[in-house]
DNA sequence: CGCCTTTGACCTGCGC
DNA sequence: GCGCAGGTCAAAGGCG
């Protein structure tokens, strides 16, 4: 027999990561993606590979797409390669341009593109407020919660970075659950003096947290992901180890424990069962942060269950009742799939669950694709800052329009959206065709189908192509819930 | 031989 | 206190 989890053939293949993660270590991606590295909306470096840019334009401070514009070239003096040659005007041409009817439009388009940029720089500016606002706030909550109960708080090895129930100290936390408490406190590094009492602190942490779980602000969470397939385990990137099976009541079919093997003493589990149900579905439930490095299929996975995880306890921490049970059509289920329903939120359960329901999957929207970007349905960008290691986890028209229905007090979202909007290849190849678009269409060449809108801060409106976006995924009103915010996508 | 699954026993929390 | 259920442990055996 063969059960081992990690044998791709029989599992149920969620995704492959070279399918959305961004291909920094293949220098040839570049070459296969000009665009994304052309029409970087919030890089400025968006003339790094011009061409036909002088060199003098290039910013020092390019490389980071995260630094705020401060001293940085005005973007009006910025060419953008729109990959249309535009800026490349050939000797003699400077009559002709009085002449050229395009030369009209194209300074339009230059001046659009300017604005653009502006306005990014903007809402950069505005993500940065939002995120420094809410460490502050998530600070004053651990400071205000450990002044409350500083014996439990310190049993539990928050205040040293911990987890709750995990004793050591993550070096990966793009992982599950309680991203809470490591935003809040310091990492850890004494991975050593860890190792040498693990056993030890494992017991005493288990205690402590069991203490302190009745604690709302750090309750662990669990995400729980319902899936159609025959097959016995789903592929999530990690290693597994069956360490145990039982009769669960009300279900006759059993429940598998796994935990992770990816390394010694990784406190991550899952547990495994089939819907009492409907037996074609498989319920996959999350628990715990991984201390190790993820590949990056694992890393995918990890990002949306903990972001699930986090978005979780960031509503709970703060207003969930014991027996809340919430169906989040609007933001779990636009962020981790772009249906009504497909995610709910319970506080009943000794922990808070949020399930990911991906059973509903319409046609054109299966889990396994022939297209390997098509293949993610339930992938969001991740989140920066060492609690999610920025790889993608959603597409961002969905991250976006998650941002709008989020509570404002959501790191997760924000992170999200942030992390969303600064590197996420898809939306920078949408924001590329929409400029690809607004030139096709005033210069009558232009891509196929361009029903798809993004409207700017000022209220210019962009069409976006459908070629943009994945084929297989519906395009949604996507519309951060940013202050002054108004950016936004949608088809007609 | 190492790693895995299987499976019964054990531990713990919770409700009555 | 007792029983139940969920979760974990660890010995035994299988497989590559």
């Amino acid at each position: 027999m063969d059960h081992s989890p990690h044998r791709p053939s029989r599992e149920l293949t969620f995704f492959s990561s070279d399918d959305f993660l961004p291909h920094n270590s293949d220098p040839t991606a570049g070459r296969q993606h000009p665009p994304l590295k052309e029409m970087d909306f919030f890089s400025r470096s968006v003339d790094k590979n011009c061409d036909s840019s002088p060199p003098h334009h290039q910013d020092p401070d390019h490389d980071d797409d995260r630094q705020d514009g401060n001293g940085s070239v005005p973007p009006t003096d910025r060419p953008v390669n729109t990959g249309l040659n535009l800026t490349r005007v050939g000797p003699g041409t400077s009559v002709e341009a009085h002449e050229n009817p395009n030369t009209e439009l194209m300074s339009t388009i230059r001046g659009e593109l300017r604005r653009l940029h502006v306005e990014n720089r903007k809402l950069r500016t505005m993500l940065d407020q939002i995120t420094k606002s809410y460490s502050q706030l998530q600070a004053q909550q651990f400071i205000a919660l450990q002044n409350k109960n500083p014996m439990k708080v310190e049993a539990n090895g928050i205040g040293l970075g911990k987890q709750s129930r995990d004793p050591q100290p993550s070096a990966n936390d793009a992982s599950i659950s309680d991203d809470k408490t490591q935003s809040v406190s310091a990492p850890s590094n004494n991975a050593e003096s860890w190792e040498s009492c693990k056993s030890t602190r494992l017991q005493e942490s288990k205690r402590s947290d069991e203490q302190v779980s009745d604690q709302a602000p750090f309750r662990k969470a669990r995400v729980s992901v319902r899936a159609r397939s025959e097959a016995p385990l789903i592929s999530d990137g990690c290693q597994w180890r069956k360490y145990g099976q039982k009769m669960a009541k009300g279900n006759p079919c059993p429940r598998a424990y796994y935990r992770c093997t990816m390394a010694v003493g990784c406190p991550v589990r899952k547990q495994v069962q089939r819907c009492a149900e409907d037996k074609t579905v498989l319920i996959t439930t999350y628990e715990g942060n991984h201390n190790h490095p993820l590949p990056p299929a694992a890393t995918a996975m990890a990002n949306t269950t903990s972001a699930a995880a986090a978005m979780l306890l960031s509503g709970s921490t703060s207003s969930t009742s014991k027996e809340g049970l919430t169906h989040c059509a609007g933001y779990m289920g636009s962020m981790a799939y772009p249906y009504a329903s497909l995610a709910t939120l319970s506080a009943s359960a000794p922990f808070p669950t949020i399930t990911l329901d991906l059973t509903q999957v319409p046609n054109g929207m299966q889990l396994q694709r022939a297209h390997p970007s098509s293949s993610m349905p339930v992938m969001f960008h991740g989140i920066p800052q060492g609690q999610l290691t920025g790889h993608p986890m959603m597409f961002p028209q969905n991250l976006l329009q998650l941002g709008q229905r989020l509570p404002s007090n959501s790191s997760a979202m924000v992170e999200t959206v942030s992390a969303a909007i600064a590197s996420d290849p898809n939306l920078t190849a949408a924001l590329a065709a929409a400029i690809s678009s607004i030139i096709g269409a005033s210069g009558g060449g232009g891509g196929a189908a361009g029903n798809n809108t993004v409207t700017a801060p000022t209220g210019a409106a962009i069409n976006i192509p459908n070629s943009a976006f994945n084929p297989n995924l519906p395009v949604l009103p996507l519309s951060p819930q940013l202050p002054r915010s108004r950016t936004t996508l949608s088809t007609n």
